[in-house]
DNA sequence: ATTGCATATGCGCTAAAGCGCATATGCGCA
DNA sequence: TGCGCATATGCGCTTTAGCGCATATGCAAT
């Protein structure tokens, strides 16, 4: 549990909107998250290999697509950082909107 | 409320370990976060420089020092996040140590 | 005014992050 | 086997982060 490591993954936007998008519990395809985010393949399948290597991701292949979701072994403390980012990021948008 | 910027400021380990010693509430001069986390001087200065930029500190001049101290006025969902971020530190070091 | 301690900062360097582009790989289907 | 979609990755490039060193600034005391 590199806290460091796991703060770097979530400090890129494209990395904590795709973490906001996994962190309800589905699955889901670097595809779709590429177009919801509206970014490139390459860019995409990068920041996905940032957020397994910080551990916070896991990964199937599942046919042609690869589905990515959420990490449900992560210990608490940091499934606590995890939340209260988001709900932070979520709060923020809010108020730009 | 920049997320993406406070979690580059906590994801450096001196300045996450300086915010674990700020974060109780009393007021600390460089000097002493400098010897407390064995590092230089300029080297100690910018890291203060980088929390008080992305606003999770403020600084007053006392004489000769300069006193950092925790952000009073941080949004509810801020300080959850330096929270967790702190407890999940608090815990890897005492499961390194 | 000078000295000394505490802090900040300009400068140059190195290392790492992030990107686009092109290409490779994995898989299903015809 | 060959094609097409989805994903990963090598490469070169640009930007940014972080550092040490030296120096500047702020303040107090002599």
């Amino acid at each position: 549990m590199d806290i460091p490591r796991i703060l770097v993954a979530l400090a890129e936007p494209t990395r904590l909107a795709a973490m906001q998008i996994i962190w309800d519990g589905g699955e889901h395809c670097v595809c779709e998250l590429m177009d919801r985010l509206n970014t490139s393949q390459s860019r995409m399948s990068r920041h996905m290999k940032a957020l397994r290597d910080a551990g916070l991701v896991l990964d199937r292949r599942d046919a042609q697509w690869v589905r990515y979701r959420r990490n449900p072994d992560l210990p608490r403390s940091v499934e606590c950082i995890i939340d209260a980012v988001i709900v932070a990021a979520a709060a923020n948008q809010k108020v730009a909107a």
